[in-house]
DNA sequence: TTAATAAGGTGAAACGTTTCATGTTGCTAT
DNA sequence: ATAGCAACATGAAACGTTTCACCTTATTAA
């Protein structure tokens, strides 16, 4: 049906050894140039980069596994992993597990399957064996946001302890005693280290840590306003509430509206990434902001790295998020 | 390397033939079963798709391209498309063309040589002929959200026309003469259909159109900004803004929220797409909403319908969308 | 027991590439 | 004119599957 290399040939006399080293960047006679050039041009020849792949053991294609397409904290990093690689002529593919560890089995298999050159996830933490059976197979793995433990492969992550710290630290220094926190789920490494921030600082200015005020919530909208709504209704309710994710945040917001609580002067509000409509809420929210741009190039990066010498040793990026101060943070009454 | 079909052969004894009709669902003896089973165990052996699909001429693969991996509303709209793909065996690859025609174009070509089954497309309009072949070449191809003239092929949109027309003569009723537009570029259909039902809306309530108040931006909260500003600063400016996507709709806000205007008292605001954000912002917003999950499975539902009988008529499917009336819409003063 | 038939197994060819050892051409210098 | 060499061309084998015409084994009925 479609063109091949074999119609190349047929048409312009010539063998397929010839054909192929010319669409492979070989060098050709000048007039053999021309003659597959218009050869190429007439036939509409695209090269078949199944067999391609087969005969080359490689696919150019990188595996991209994320909790959910609905999670723009995920598609948003996605985009420039993708212009990243598009560059070193991979492309990608994008699988995402809807929260589901059953389903992000399925989409790794899916992914060796398909022959991917290297991996790139954002794990739920229940697959960990299944990832690292991949790492023994020498494909190349990044973990981005979080980490697995005891996983032996490179990863992009942030401070998430530090600037957890940080957050706290700030609002202690304004005079917040009660300070409420919304984690994500305890299987993932973000929501632990965010919290060990917190708890920590409760330690350093001997605090006390109401355990009332320690939420963990599933990373989505949905449960940053339920857990609001919980923390809103206590009856010493807290002065200033830390969500540590973006859609928890919006949650969080929307549970306070709801309740006609005003912001900052009857509660303050630390959120989580820097999306742009943050800049839409009022008062401006004061918020953890991740560099995402940077996050989605270093995983690029570890990839492409790997996949040209797999023999370095493996790698942890450290990048730092940013505490932003905004007009969401007051002193308690 | 890997484990092949070969291994497997070998290992039980049996022949290349009978392990292929094992794995593709044929039936074998009892004992070869259990055999192949557990070769397939111990050698941990995963079936090739590139060497498979190469012989089936078939990647069981659907190439959807998208402007932006930053556009919530694609993404989300992807993540409908992909469930439903994968119920049948289809897997995705999602390229993003950063709002690039010439980028747009590459990725086409990208996903033919990749040999998908199908290809799913919002379009920048511009790579009408590119598009074209592929259906010439009997290849599956929707359109999403946007369409394109002339062309004989499935879609998938929602009634932008009809919808239009009805926020802007609930603006009419409520007293509003000076309405503005802000609509996405002049080539994308959505945005023509949009103004289009602005303008005729006009029409027939002899309303005089002021050229002024009719914006392009280009689907980004930037542009949705910058044009608001520039409606704030005219002279006589709208009592209402009707902003005809998300983004936009985000930018606008910025934009009143800067200029220390409030809705709705000083100015009314229809915004697109019932996005979460919209149960954060206050006042709650009047938006027109999209049926998300049914586009993404329509989409879905054409490519497959199509690719299990590639004869059937081209469909174009037109969705309602639902203009949900909020707090942001009061009469001029 | 055997013939007939059903059920399952076999193995070579093919899919569209790349690779590489070998063959052929065109230049350069004498 | 030609030897020598660089530059390029050739074509068969291989990548891991599926397919299919044909062969073998098991089952059944008489």
């Amino acid at each position: 049906m479609a063109t091949t290399i074999k119609d190349i040939a047929k048409y312009t006399g010539l063998s397929l050894g010839t054909i192929s080293k010319y669409i492979n960047g070989g060098k050709v006679r000048e007039k053999n140039r021309k003659l597959i050039d218009k050869a190429i041009r007439e036939l509409d020849f695209k090269v078949n980069e199944m067999a391609r792949g087969l005969k080359t053991n490689e696919s150019k294609t990188i595996g991209i596994i994320i909790p959910s397409m609905k999670n723009y904290f995920c598609t948003h990093l996605m985009s420039y992993t993708e212009m990243y690689l598009s560059k070193f002529g991979y492309s990608v593919i994008i699988c995402n597990y809807r929260e589901d560890p059953k389903v992000e089995r399925e989409k790794i298999n899916l992914l060796m399957k398909k022959q991917v050159d290297g991996l790139i996830v954002v794990p739920s933490g229940e697959t960990i064996s299944e990832i690292q059976e991949i790492i023994l197979k020498k494909i190349p793995v990044v973990l981005v946001d979080r980490i697995l433990p005891d996983m032996q492969c490179d990863a992009v992550v942030v401070n998430n302890f530090d600037i957890s710290k940080k957050v706290v630290e700030t609002l202690v220094e304004r005079g917040h005693k009660r300070i409420a926190i919304i984690c994500g789920p305890k299987k993932v490494s973000t929501a632990k280290e965010r919290l060990n921030g917190f708890l920590e600082m409760h330690k350093k200015y001997h605090l006390e840590v109401d355990e009332k005020l320690i939420k963990f919530g599933d990373y989505y909208m949905h449960s940053g306003f339920m857990l609001c709504k919980d923390l809103l209704s206590l009856e010493n309710r807290p002065s200033a509430i830390f969500v540590t994710n973006y859609d928890m945040t919006l949650g969080v917001i929307q549970a306070i509206n709801e309740a006609n609580i005003k912001i900052p002067s009857d509660i303050s509000v630390v959120g989580f990434d820097n999306l742009p409509i943050f800049k839409v809420i009022k008062p401006s929210l004061s918020i953890v902001s991740q560099p995402m741009k940077e996050l989605g190039d270093y995983v690029a990066k570890l990839v492409i790295d790997r996949l040209n010498d797999p023999t370095i040793p493996t790698k942890v990026i450290k990048l730092e998020a940013e505490f932003i101060m905004k007009d969401s943070i007051s002193t308690p009454n």
